[in-house]
Formats: C-alpha cells, sequence, structure tokens
DNA sequence: TCTAATTACTTGATGTGTCAACTAATTGTG
DNA sequence: CACAATTAGTTGACACATCAAGTAATTAGA
C-alpha cells in the first residue's frame, strides 16, 4: 500500500483536512436553510450578485469568478430563476450571452441571510481559531490553490 | 451589514477555508473517478470497508464511522449493491439491521487505487505544505471538530 | 466572403446529499 | 403480557454537481 509509505503526519494531516473540509461547509449550507429558507447554493450565488458593483453580470462571468463551470451556474441560475431570486436577460450586443442580476426578492432574503450566516462563521470558525492558526490557513490555502491553479479543468488548454 | 464588523483576518481566513474546501475535495473526487473508474463516494466506502478488522459491519456503524446520516448509507449502499461492489446481508442476531461487506470485485477495484489517489494526496497537498502548516491544521481541525460535535445533528438529543 | 473554430450557454443523464415520512423489529415499563 | 418508545433501515422528493453532447451566435483565417 502506498500509505504505508505515506509519513504519519501526512496522513493525519489529510485525515484532518478531509474531515472539516467534508463538515464544516455542509454544517454551514445546512444552516442557511434553517434560519433563512434558502439553500448553501442559492446563498454563494445570491451574495455574489448583490456584491456587484454593476446590477448584472455576464452569466459565464459568475461562473468564473465563483469557480464553477458554466453547466452548473446554468442550472443553477434555471432554478433561482423559477423560485424569483435572480433574472436572466439576453445581452443586447452579444445574442449567446445572458446578463444575470438578483431580484428585489433575492436581495431582501440575500440581506437577512447574511449576517445570520454571518454570526454562524463567527461562532463555528472565527471563534475557535486562533489568529496565528487563521494566519496559517491563509497560506495553506494560497500554497494549495496555487498549485491546484495548473492543472484545474476549468484552466485546461486544448491541444490542437 | 454583520461583515463590517467582522475583522479583516477573520474573512481572509474564511474566504481561505472556504477555497480549499470548496475545490480540494471535489478534484480529488474526480481525479478518482478518473483513474479508478469509481466516484469519491464509492473510494471512501471501499476503503473503509477494505481496512476493516473483520469483513463485514453494520451499516449503521459504518455510516457512524465516517460521519454519515444512516439515509445517505442506505442510498450509498443500494446504488454500490447494484454496481456489484459490496454486498448486504440482514443480521442473523437483529432483523432490522444489515451487514455491510466488500466484494472481491470491490476489493481489487480498492488496490488498484489507494495507491493511486495517494499520489494525487500527495502531489496536491502533502508536498505542498511545510510540516509546520500540516501540524497547524492538525490543530485546526481538532478546534474545529471538537466544537461542531456538539451541535451536530447526528449528535442531538430530543428533549422528552 | 466562405468556412472552420471558438465561445456562450443548454440539456439530459447519472450520482450525490438532505429531509421528512414511513415500516418493521426490538426493548423497556407498567 | 401489552403497549409505548426506541432503533435500524427504507423510500421518495428535491437540490446539487459533473459529464458528454448539443445548439446557436460570433470570430478568425484562407
Amino acid at each position: 500500500m502506498a500509505q504505508q509509505g505515506m509519513k504519519e503526519l501526512d496522513s493525519k494531516a489529510w485525515r484532518a483536512f478531509h474531515k472539516i473540509g467534508s463538515r464544516l461547509l455542509p454544517h454551514l449550507g445546512r444552516q442557511v436553510t434553517a434560519h433563512s429558507g434558502i439553500t448553501g447554493a442559492e446563498y454563494v450565488v445570491l451574495t455574489a450578485l448583490s456584491e456587484l458593483p454593476a446590477d448584472s453580470v455576464n452569466l459565464n462571468r459568475l461562473a468564473l469568478g465563483l469557480g464553477w463551470e458554466t453547466s452548473r451556474m446554468s442550472h443553477q441560475i434555471t432554478r433561482m430563476q423559477e423560485a424569483g431570486l435572480v433574472k436572466k436577460t439576453q445581452s443586447d450586443s452579444d445574442a449567446r450571452c445572458f446578463d444575470v442580476s438578483i431580484t428585489s426578492r433575492g436581495r431582501k432574503i440575500a440581506e437577512k441571510a447574511v449576517p445570520l450566516q454571518s454570526l454562524e462563521i463567527n461562532h463555528c470558525f472565527s471563534q475557535v481559531l486562533t489568529s496565528k492558526q487563521k494566519e496559517a490557513l491563509i497560506e495553506i490555502s494560497e500554497a494549495i490553490s496555487a498549485h491546484m491553479r495548473e492543472n484545474h479543468p476549468l484552466n485546461k488548454k486544448v491541444v490542437h
């Protein structure tokens, strides 16, 4: 087994990461649903849209900004439009493109959800970690992200 | 907005965590699928089963061990049984219980997948972090987990 | 200008998580 | 023993993520 060759520290660190990685985010998703009636994915999209400088974004750009695939965003926006949370309009200049914007209903929900979610993040993340640990996390994230960026499906170049 | 009250470090640390938390695990899931033809969830269950001291476990115990809900495990085992990766047999002593075990086909697949996945974890996790960072992660995970344990849905006590 | 490539997005299939509601077996209590 | 409570697991509905394949608009190149 390759895991025999894996150093003890490596495997403990990996299990540690796997544990929080697979529990904390889902937990927070459930919390938003419980306190605000929207799903985790809806929360992510609504906050992204409400923090926009302009009042709409191109669908693909929104996806890129969140690190999502176009297809995923397309499905998500379809559902959210049906739920009346966002609006999608075809671009004038380029008929392939769609501009996505938040509805007033979506904005109202987001405005209530954000502070509650911040409380929740404080409660199970910010308040349980020391400043040193937070700084370490920032560096860890940068190290991992920088490395993943190179082989990410979204960044792959086609050889032709 | 509550985020105005959130300290800069807190929000940077949270974004850092969110980034790796939402990218690394899914990335590794895609990798297993690419190199071994099984899904991330199947990989998790197969390795859990193959590392067992006995050759079968109670379904619920398996779920507990992985921090999954019973329902989730039930669905997953149903699919994996259909795929011929696991076997489910009713317990003799308690007719409500089911024992889950890995099939020889499942074991063969797991034995090939594990070392490849270890390589992958080395590549995008172990090799990009320093020992200090790994130690920090272990502490961070313990701090967050210890705190979450108390309010986890799986741990909730019914008031009667 | 014609055509090939690219871009933007959609669609359908499949697997994955979660929740609520349910069935059936077992245990506890009077 | 009877019957309520608990435990083990199932089921169906729905949201989500990923992949492969598709359509239509735009751009680039000969």
